[in-house]
DNA sequence: GTGAAAGCGCTAACAA
DNA sequence: TTGTTAGCGCTTTCAC
């Protein structure tokens, strides 16, 4: 069923041969197929039929070559592995096959190198507009994007003062809202596990933000209380290890994403660590299974499919073909579910002071 | 930062302008790009430097249009927001970028119509080869491929008598070593929560399998234990809140994928049923997160990452682009955790016995 | 080893 | 309303 070598380039039916059957000219049967409303009734009648009948299909590239435009939008991600960007990524093609664009997918697995590639290939291709996952990217991506003028947008993250096209929320201050709640609960040793933040800058923001609301509580994110996991189950586990055999070890663990924070609590469990009352763990995301964590996940919600929905409306406007709206900057709220109860024992008086310290020493 | 209005088309650096800058034939230039060892040392060096003084950027289009090849392959998947999907086009990416070639991606969301018409849109847009995800299409899309002759791969499914290339395994054969694996434990009332069989030809032939293997054991898949829901941790719970409000629930339940199970298994838990002692449950896929599963998923193993990178090799091959071996059909196995005990207190008696009946009544 | 010329299949002025 | 014509930027014989 695989026969190993190619086909030969196959008869095609091209837009002359329905010209000479429906006896116009080609450019009549381009009409046809462009603005039907141009032609007479009875011709229009005659080229469709002949069209039909032939089971004409319109050769894209020629028409590209013709036209200058593709109808392709093209979105360098990370990784498809991770169900945030698959979801986006989901949402992004629907938007634009509603518009009557295809989408071309290159995930370039944090490497950047990768990226530039990627978007080479995209403009060499001719893609129509570029969708960029993050706010940081290596220079010669810029450039390129900046030569060859096509059109793009920076998703998953965008910051007050962000001079680009961008469509997302500030991992910064997402970062900032969970460790804020944390802080109001009372930890004063607070720990992360943060995913690998090189090549991803919305890890760095999200540490980032944790960092300076410590730092703004006149606390401090310990460097020995910071450990980069890849986003997986074995992450989590790897990383609570690690943070627990600190000499003292934090009351509360900021997990990256939700994913890391799973396997966080698993390895909590299975070390008999009460969550939240002898530690507390979160996350980021607030994907659909965050719930099965037990307890369920204190997390920061994103709204996944709208990213991908907006960044695509956002593109399509920048072409022109739409005048909806969207949100370049996107809402996102702390879902507190229970897995960051205050430290046992913690009381308003130790809440208030400066003399806390970790319950649990192990 | 979002401009309301398209571009107009940028001025473009073409293979002319670097022709004359270099001094040389277009042809020259062209050759320099595809055959650069057809070229004197010397105008292949004034070439290169001349390209890359303009920092010229080939012309896919149009190269497209000449060569009849555009090295770009369109995928139909169901939908991103299942990780298998996800993950499997993910590998698939790889493989093909790995060959040079780029990957449109396009969702039908599980509607046939969709995928007719992401087809008819990749042959137009002349990508070399497809890829479709289950056996059954509609008589149109495959009218498509045929009449296109756009080589294609099915993918995430396969059978014995397969006459179409295909690169998966046999669901129906999955179903049958669940089931197998709790007629063997002594289930004798199995229940199933199915994904939506209808334009799924996966989640129809998982449940097919597992009818077979209980009709097989001389039991029956009773109508009013099957119910289809969605992949959804919601699906689960509906699905396992429905069995179990018949009149004699099942003492096992087969659920069509992880996620399912993972509902139901939450759900079990909120009604304070001991799994697996008072019911057993399953799944398929094995997930990285099946092992949050309390107790973790007794479950059907798939190779996701390698369906998709399987899937690529072969059309890669059919294309003539590679001449790597791979996996049509591709192993799977049943991973045994501990969801699926027997039901409690049977006994080998019962085991081999007919009089058999589930132990919880609610 | 290199160049000239003829397209690939379509669209878009401009004419009629 | 329809046809004629000239490309879009590249590859590819076929000469030289």
């Amino acid at each position: 069923m695989f026969p190993g070598r190619p086909r030969s380039r196959p008869a095609i039916i091209t837009l002359a041969n329905v010209a000479r059957k429906a006896g116009v000219s080609k450019a009549t049967v381009s009409r046809a197929l462009t603005r039907p409303d141009k032609l007479s009734k009875a011709t229009l009648e005659r080229v469709t039929r002949a069209s039909k009948q032939l089971g004409y299909v319109s050769h894209g590239v020629a028409r590209a070559l013709a036209t200058g435009t593709t109808h392709t939008i093209g979105a360098v991600i990370p990784t498809l592995e991770n169900a945030i960007y698959a979801v986006s990524t989901g949402s992004l093609e629907r938007r634009l096959d509603q518009a009557g664009y295809l989408l071309l997918v290159a995930c370039h697995e944090f490497n950047s190198q990768a990226e530039i590639r990627a978007v080479r290939a995209f403009i060499s291709r001719g893609v129509d507009g570029i969708v960029l996952v993050g706010l940081a990217h290596a220079p010669e991506t810029m450039q390129l994007l900046r030569e060859s003028r096509v059109p793009y947008v920076l998703t998953w993250s965008t910051r007050p003062q962000a001079r680009k096209p961008t469509v997302g929320f500030d991992n910064r201050y997402a970062g900032r809202l969970i460790a804020e709640h944390l802080i109001r609960l009372g930890h004063q040793r607070v720990g992360m596990i943060a995913g690998i933040t090189k090549g991803n800058d919305r890890a760095a923001d999200r540490l980032m933000g944790v960092r300076h609301a410590l730092a703004n509580a006149g606390l401090k994110l310990s460097p020995e209380l910071v450990v980069e996991r890849p986003y997986s189950l074995d992450g989590g586990t790897e990383g609570i290890a690690l943070l627990l055999s600190r000499h003292r070890p934090p009351t509360a663990i900021v997990c990256g994403n939700d994913i890391l924070a799973l396997g966080a609590l698993r390895e909590a469990h299975a070390r008999k660590i009460a969550v939240p009352r002898e530690l507390s763990i979160t996350g980021f995301d607030d994907m659909p299974i965050a719930e099965l964590g037990n307890p369920p996940l204190t997390t920061v919600h994103f709204p996944m499919a709208e990213i991908g929905w907006h960044t695509g409306t956002a593109l399509l406007r920048t072409l022109g073909k739409t005048e909806d709206a969207f949100e370049s900057e996107l809402p996102i709220r702390l879902v507190v579910r229970n897995s960051t109860a205050p430290p046992e024992g913690l009381s308003d008086f130790e809440f208030k002071g400066k003399a806390f310290s970790g319950r649990r020493q192990r």
